[in-house]
DNA sequence: CCTATTACTTGATGATGTCAACTATTGAGG
DNA sequence: CCTCAATAGTTGACATCATCAAGTAATAGG
């Protein structure tokens, strides 16, 4: 049924997180319409932090979409007055891409949203909780 | 920055569970196009589950998404062969779905693609493993 | 310079997703 | 029985998402 280099715990605790990532899925659609978003563009928000500027290029490669997805997305969020494209000083066929104030601001509010930890957390103890961030931190490297 | 009902790990620990949802959702494409399929119809067939027929409109709610979007990945997968739409016999409003042997088969490769677990779950001991199952049980319900 | 590569845009096309309007069926009263 | 409202699904219109192929501008290497 699946790979185990681990014992056959490892097949559970990944499964396991695999359906939670899609259980976190199907209430983004929901959340994201609270502020305007869409989840394509939830996503772009979460890559671009407020005081480190992109080129589209890397956030094409960081949501694993074609580049003229991104022309697109950022199209629509610039019109919106959520970010600033600015051609780069050292390559001037790269865009770079920037959050306003009023980008940060709505990137604030929805990772907020996003992570503002559900009743279920409260199942796990403090000490596990310390655990689960651990082992999280070390899977995501 | 975020409520805490259980003290300051609360709010890393679920953070750090987003994340990993993101960093997870960013892989699904290329994986989905492997066999054919695109996001929407692999989070539509994760939820088909072989033995267990379901109404489309069950599955609008699981999905969370308009009915109407549903008829038409509805559409696109019959064309293929892959499940089938019956009038349900207590209600004839209301159509039930069910994978073909075909669709079954699909579905079963995309779930252990999905799920074949990274090498990076080896960086966590097999206790390690066992105490992440115990605590993503509890958070799923 | 000349040429190839790179970064982004554009246009075409199909899939996803929502909404409003529609059909068919069910169910509750009168 | 016979409305009449509610429900399940479909349809059509429309915007967004996503890819591909082709195009433009800038860079880099020879």
């Amino acid at each position: 049924m699946c790979a185990k280099p681990k014992g056959p715990q490892s097949c559970e605790a990944w499964q396991l997180l695999v359906r939670f990532s899609f259980a976190q899925r199907a209430n983004l659609p929901a959340l994201a319409a609270e502020l305007e978003l869409s989840p394509a563009q939830c996503y772009l928000l979460n890559l671009l932090e407020p005081d480190r500027p992109m080129p589209m290029g890397q956030l094409a490669g960081a949501l694993s979409c074609d580049a003229s997805n991104v022309t697109g997305l950022v199209d629509r969020l610039e019109s919106r007055g959520l970010l600033r494209r600015r051609a780069s000083d050292e390559d001037r066929r790269v865009k770079v891409l920037s959050l306003t104030p009023l980008g940060a601001r709505l990137r604030a509010a929805l990772l907020e949203r996003m992570t503002s930890p559900p009743p279920t957390l409260g199942r796990l103890s403090p000490e596990e909780q310390r655990a689960l961030v651990n082992m999280l931190r070390r899977l995501l490297e």
